[in-house]
DNA sequence: TTAGGGTTAG
């Protein structure tokens, strides 16, 4: 009676309205409307005695959009007899899917206690609510439940909810032994688990998985599949594997979506291809502000600030205007490039005429751009001045200024504060030792490795990633077990000697620690982004450039070993550390010695 | 006798 009554009222209204379940909810205004003028029918026929009408109503008003849920709510409570299971699920699903899913959880628990049995299709509901509210105990005890009901072997989409609420959760070992335990898998599962690999940062597992997926004659990986895999790839700046996913896309003909294409501009970029990036970037038919993000805040990253802003005014051309995200590249090109005055005007800019409203995130922002500029006063003040409380992220950048530019006082001061939002942040203890190292007063010294000691505070180890014939390697400081250990190390003595010639004094101080001067430059020597460019140089061919990952920031002692090496050796190195790219080529670095 | 699981930034 419903659908016949839609199609009736399509006819007259011309409006794209339909009760199937899969429609666009681009025209809820009017989608509502229509359904309550349905409603007010069924009211006036007697309609609303027909369960499996009202049930459909309820679904659909339930799911038009959120905004619609207490409407939906209203028609459920107010039922002459009880729901069915259809209509307590279409209820849970339409919270779940809302900014309030605990009350798909309470629908749930409601359900249950008033004695109705749920069926297979209420748990992916329940879950997608456990998800939001990211509550481990909730999904255990809601898993419990399923295996009570004995629903946990009978059902791929059950069964795949698991999977990914363990994977979204953290649990990554669950999710994989529940994924392993599942009877029926598709593509969906075998993404769940990749979201989940993903989610814990586990890339050369999505790596892996995708592999497996590959061999399998029952599994067509689709979209969602390639985007984990590119996500994985620009994270572990694999370009060669990350060339060969695009490669595998456009063979497989699968469809170049938005989000594709803007994940594989992505993976170049932070794959230090730039070059790369802008010519996918420039084929893309459609782009929309996140297309632009990745293109502008990948040229941020490598220093290309004059690029970017030319970016941003093509942007603005095709009608785009800059959000809140974009920004934080903008003000992060400016920053990596050096225009201060260029960015401290788009400060002004984003409340005036687009009317963002400036974050912490963006005063973060600034407070890097005025402190590499060496303008520390002005930083400090800016963060006195910011409408909120300055977190720890803030002062870290005023600090890492403090420490380029070597002020000792307000290094000293800047640490202190940072120590008071989170007395167990170990950067900031770190710089505060480096402060006192570079002072010499190492009894201070002491004192702040004793405190980190007694807390059980430990610098993160550095680790550098790098790309071998489509396999990636890691390097971790300090340790020795990484492959071809005797010819890396004779490559390094190679390097130093070579290093020495050239007139290279090791920068020592960035060491905190009162340990002899030898050991010292042993310890340099052993930075992992060391081990990765003597492991590189040892098994590429001359001329082929060299490109690694580092978690940390990379040191002065090997950013300046890093451009002799690339004259040395006549090599590109590109490095990706924590904050940007640095493209060293004869003997001189993309950012100027600017970090 | 309706519907369900996997996709988006700093």
């Amino acid at each position: 009676m419903l659908q016949r009554l839609a199609v009736k009222s399509r006819g007259k209204s011309n409006s794209n309205i339909s009760l199937s379940p899969n429609r666009s909810f681009s025209s809820s205004s009017s989608n509502i409307k229509h359904l309550k003028q349905l409603h007010a029918k069924l009211i006036r026929n007697g309609g609303m005695e027909d369960i499996l009408t009202v049930g459909k109503l309820i679904a659909d008003v339930a799911i038009s959009n959120p905004l619609n849920l207490i409407y939906a709510r209203s028609i459920f409570s107010k039922l002459t007899y009880p729901p069915n299971i259809f209509m307590w699920n279409s209820m849970i699903r339409g919270y779940a899917h809302s900014s309030a899913p605990k009350e798909a959880i309470f629908l749930y628990c409601e359900m249950l206690q008033k004695g109705f049995l749920p069926n297979n299709y209420t748990f992916p509901f329940v879950f997608k609510a456990c998800n939001q509210l990211i509550d481990l105990n909730l999904g255990l005890c809601v898993h419990g439940t399923i295996i009570k009901f004995g629903f946990e072997d009978c059902d791929a989409f059950i069964q795949t909810s698991l999977v990914n609420f363990y994977a979204s959760c953290g649990s990554i070992e669950s999710a994989r032994l529940l994924f392993d335990r599942c009877s029926q898998r598709d593509v969906t599962s075998w993404n769940a688990l990749i979201k989940g690999y993903v989610r814990s940062g586990r890339y050369m597992d999505v790596i892996c998985v995708f592999r497996v997926m590959q061999d399998r004659v029952d599994i067509k990986v689709d979209e969602i599949t390639m985007l984990g895999v590119v996500l994985a790839c620009s994270q572990l700046g694999a370009l060669e594997m990350g060339r060969w996913v695009h490669a595998y896309i456009d063979k497989n003909r699968m469809k170049m979506s938005m989000n594709l294409g803007t994940a594989l501009v992505d993976m170049y970029a932070r794959c230090g291809s730039i070059d790369l990036a802008v010519n996918l970037f420039k084929r893309m038919r459609e782009k929309d502000v996140r297309t632009w993000s990745a293109m502008i805040g990948g040229l941020a990253v490598h220093g290309l600030g004059k690029e970017a802003l030319s970016f941003v005014a093509d942007m603005q051309k095709d009608g785009i205007d800059p959000d809140s995200v974009m920004f934080t590249y903008i003000l992060c090109a400016c920053s990596h490039a050096g225009m201060v005055t260029e960015g401290l005007d788009f400060l002004d800019k984003m409340k005036e005429v687009y009317n963002v409203e400036p974050t912490i995130e963006h005063y973060g922002c600034i407070v890097d751009l005025l402190g590499r500029a060496g303008r520390l006063d002005e930083a400090l003040n800016l963060i006195n001045r910011i409408p909120m409380k300055p977190d720890v992220v803030v002062w870290g950048s005023l600090l890492v200024a403090c420490r380029a530019h070597k002020n000792v006082e307000m290094g000293e001061a800047v640490a202190k504060e940072m120590l008071k939002l989170d007395p167990n942040h170990c950067g900031a203890h770190v710089s505060l030792s480096n402060v006192y190292a570079s002072a010499g007063r190492w009894s201070q010294v002491d004192q702040v490795r004793n405190t980190m000691k007694d807390h059980g505070i430990k610098k993160p180890p550095g680790s550098s990633l790098i790309e071998l014939h489509g396999v990636v390697y890691e390097f971790i400081a300090g340790d020795r077990s990484y492959p071809q250990t005797a010819k890396i190390n004779l490559m390094l003595d190679e390097i130093a000697r070579l290093l020495s010639i050239e007139g290279h004094v090791p920068t020592i101080k960035g060491i905190s620690f009162d340990i002899d001067e030898e050991e010292k430059e042993q310890a340099l020597s052993q930075h992992s982004e060391k081990l990765a460019i003597a492991f590189g140089l040892i098994n590429t061919r001359q001329g082929v450039p060299i490109r690694i990952v580092k978690n940390l920031r990379v040191c002065e002692d090997c950013h300046s070993a890093m451009k002799l090496i690339s004259k040395i050796f006549d090599r590109l190195i590109v490095i990706r550390d924590r904050s940007r790219f640095h493209h060293f080529k004869d003997g001189s670095c993309s950012c100027r010695d600017y970090w």
